[in-house]
DNA sequence: CTTGACTTTGGTGTCAGCTCTAGAGTTTAG
DNA sequence: CTAAACTCTAGAGCTGACACCAAAGTCAAG
């Protein structure tokens, strides 16, 4: 268990932002010390973490929180999570062919 | 030759946006009517879907520009327009694979 | 037990990329 | 000729994703 500061340098992020991730429902509230302290384990860094790989890959905050919904459906029920991961996974199919083209346009140069 | 209503339209964006790119100076100046209305043919179109698909691919503006100006000078001269061009490449590059990685992830669930 | 590093909340500021508004002129369809 | 649709400029406003700040409390080292 570590402290926020900490959460934060080992994701490569401020303090802020964790903050604020956490007031925009991406990092579910901490665990508090006594005195009002946020506690954050490795299962919050590696949430952290993938927050922000997918935003690397271009993914708004919003967006973000439906993938993170979806991973924590996951293994049980429902219909429409599979499509809704499909529609994503379409939308980054478009992505990469985006950037292939844009790719071979620069090579072309 | 048409109006910017007309080539905003074929773009999927508004009036605004093709004045604000104007602006920031992703489109070259319209040549003018007698009254001052812009006038597009075109090349400006093609321009403005690059534009919007550099966007989409996760570009900046600021970055679109660059490239805008790469495509410029073009066949000819210098030397630091390829190392540019390898960056961006790379960049590219680095995009793709966070995406199939999440990708992945997405199959995976 | 004090100093310095860390954390808290609440609020303000910033930058990008639009979007809207007002008030005025222009063009076009009927 | 008129009404509707379009365009102009300048500027204000908005959303997303933070960054920064103040005032106050907390913790760790020497």
């Amino acid at each position: 268990m570590f402290t926020i500061g900490k959460l934060a340098r080992q994701a490569d992020v401020s303090a802020d932002t964790v903050r604020y991730y956490e007031q925009q429902g991406l990092l579910s509230p901490a665990t508090r010390t006594a005195a009002g302290y946020r506690l954050y384990d490795s299962r919050a860094l590696r949430r952290l973490h993938f927050v922000r790989r997918a935003q690397q890959a271009g993914f708004s905050l919003a967006e973000i929180g439906e993938l993170l919904v979806l991973k924590q459906r996951d293994a049980a029920c429902c219909r429409d999570v599979r499509s809704v991961a499909l529609e994503k996974k379409l939308q980054l199919e478009h992505k990469i062919k985006m950037l292939r083209s844009l790719s071979q346009a620069l090579t072309d140069l």
